[in-house]
RNA sequence: GGGCGCGUAGCUCAAUUGGCAGAGCAACUGACUCUUAAUCAGUAGGUUGUAGGUUCGACUCCUACCGCGCUCACCA
């Protein structure tokens, strides 16, 4: 029998022993009169005597952390929502019923205990208990170790093993949470980051919405769908990979200022910045440009960042080669350039003079700078027969994307890769987009709506033509939504905001799995039956 | 999907050229009525990811598979 079947057995036998003291194995509820926090926060100041002279009666409840009995009294460490108040446990206060009970309890146990706040001899703000109630069995036992080491010979160099198996971490979080205190914080500071947003966008008049899931036809960005059916309907339906085309027509519906958080999903590989299912803010305001909503979208995220963080400066551990180099990222000062301007500004010196703004023109000028870049660089790969614009964009994510540390916008963004946007009026080869770039990430994209239903025709149909090139990424003809642009949308700027990424930027987590509490894994290995 | 790497006790990690699979913590038994992730004495814990192969002998070498990580491709 493995161990852990033996703990099993053994715990689900001492449960059994807990209830012959009279307690519920598996009791209803527990009325408190302190949280752990509530006492840690109220009380951490106060002396032994001044708990002395007024003594603070508490009822409070957590899950027990650690344990140790000496005889005929005890100590343990309780925890709830991620802190720890130790209890000291005297046969004389609590019985001989409630010293039964406290011998059989195991790390990882739930109780609730009563009795008053005082300073141990060495000053430790504990509970003198006077009453344990059980509440809940842990029967199997917590990844909590512990190893001595001698850490660089320093006197008293305690190391505490950690959970780190990162796939035991992923696959089974509520244990990662029991026992890594920081990854419960980065999820708390995600709840800050959303909440964040939400209130922002509230204030400034923006309703939230919830638009489809699944969809007819998977729109409103460049991606492969996942395909699912609905049996009664007998059709086939994809879950969305973005809520844009919806969020339009809402838009279109009177809805000037609209904004939904929520999850896409898209059937693409898995990475340190990807996982099938993603959190998205999209919002759409009428009446401003791309230059309204990128100004908006930067305060958004400077608020964010002072909401998650408390100022506007977080640390971001880069990787240079084999060594770690520690950024600072500027939340409040942002950088810009155009698309082009950063090809020219991180042109590779190995690939000989910068090009020129002229460079970008023409089909041939294009292919002799992807030829040029190739020479001394990693492959760009390109297809002679794809529009220019797509070329142009595959350059700039080889040249410029992994430099792009600092918060920067970068804007106008061909035309080929951008179905949805709003031409530059001077030079239609290029839109009205921008996208923003921080920690070697793109986090966000927004541009000038198009709202002309034959100019987005037309566009569809380009998109029709890549998709016979063999894109099968590429746009799908939606005549919905050229419908409800034919009835009238407003000027409108929008805006989609990746919350994953955005969250592992302000809490210096460099894999988006640190970001989701259950990330996409291979299902686990069915054990054969014996 | 391609390439590289990893998988040893519940957890964190050792194991010399291929030569008896180990430690700390956790667990169990006992002692201890102010401990600090207590201390002391003792006990138990393993098909070394799985299946084959080479060998007198495999944790170690080879092959396949499973899982995870890194990376490239596709993409946000």
């Amino acid at each position: 029998m493995a161990l852990d079947e033996k703990i099993h057995e053994l715990r689900r036998e001492k449960l059994k022993q807990i209830e012959a003291l009279g307690q519920k194995s598996y009791p209803t509820q527990y009325d408190f009169t302190h949280t752990i926090p509530s006492i840690l926060a109220g009380n951490s100041s106060k002396s032994g005597e001044e708990l002395e002279a007024n003594r603070i009666s508490v009822r409070v409840a957590g899950r027990i952390m650690a344990i140790r009995l000496m005889g005929k009294a005890g100590f343990a460490h309780i925890q709830q929502d991620g802190q720890r108040l130790q209890i000291y446990v005297k046969k004389d206060a609590v019985g001989e019923k409630g010293f039964e009970l406290y011998k059989l309890l195991d790390l990882g146990d739930h109780i609730g205990v009563s009795g008053y706040l005082f300073r141990t001899r060495t000053g430790e703000l504990s509970i003198h208990v006077e009453e344990i109630t059980f509440l809940s069995k842990d029967l199997l036992p917590l990844p909590i170790g512990k190893s001595v080491e001698s850490d660089d010979g320093q006197e008293g160099g305690k190391k505490w093993n950690e959970l780190s198996d990162v796939e035991l971490r992923y696959r089974q979080r509520y244990v990662d949470l029991i026992v890594n205190p920081e990854v419960r914080e980065v999820f708390l500071k995600r709840s800050k980051l959303v909440q964040s947003l939400r209130r922002s966008l509230d204030a400034r008049g923006f309703v939230e919405v919830e638009t489809p899931m699944m969809q007819p036809i998977a729109g409103g960005a460049v991606a492969r769908p996942f395909v699912t059916h609905h049996n009664t309907l007998d059709i086939d339906l994809y879950l969305r990979i973005a809520p844009e085309l919806y969020l339009k027509r809402l838009v279109v519906g009177g809805f000037d200022r609209v904004y939904e958080i929520n999850r896409n999903f898209r059937n693409e590989g898995i990475g340190w910045r990807w996982n099938p299912e993603f959190t998205m803010l999209e919002f759409y305001q009428a009446y401003t440009n791309f230059q309204g909503v990128m100004d908006l979208t930067q305060e958004l995220i400077t608020q964010a960042a002072r909401d998650v963080t408390g100022g506007t400066k977080t640390k971001w551990t880069g990787k240079d080669g084999e060594n770690e180099v520690v950024h600072e990222l500027d939340w409040a000062n942002w950088q810009r350039m155009t698309m082009r301007e950063a090809i020219i500004h991180f042109w590779p010196e190995a690939a000989g003079a910068k090009p020129e703004m002229s460079d970008f023109a023409s089909t041939d000028s294009v292919k002799n700078l992807v030829q040029r870049f190739n020479k001394g660089h990693a492959h760009v790969a390109y297809d002679p027969k794809e529009p220019a614009g797509k070329t142009i964009a595959a350059l700039f994510e080889a040249a410029a994307e992994a430099h792009l540390m600092q918060p920067t916008v970068i804007y106008e963004f061909p035309t080929a890769i951008s179905p949805l946007s709003k031409q530059k009026p001077d030079e239609p080869d290029w839109t009205e987009r921008w996208e923003i770039y921080a920690g070697s990430m793109e986090i966000a994209n927004g541009f000038s709506e198009l709202n002309d239903p034959e100019d987005q025709r037309q566009r569809f149909e380009a998109q029709l033509k890549e998709r016979e090139r063999g894109d099968d990424e590429a746009h799908q003809m939606d005549e919905d939504y050229i419908r409800a642009l034919s009835y009238g949308m407003p000027p409108a700027g929008g805006v989609g905001v990746g919350v994953d990424r955005l969250a592992m930027l302000l809490t210096d987590s460099h894999t988006i799995r640190d970001v989701i509490l259950f990330p996409v894994l291979r299902p686990e290995e069915k054990k054969e039956e014996k």
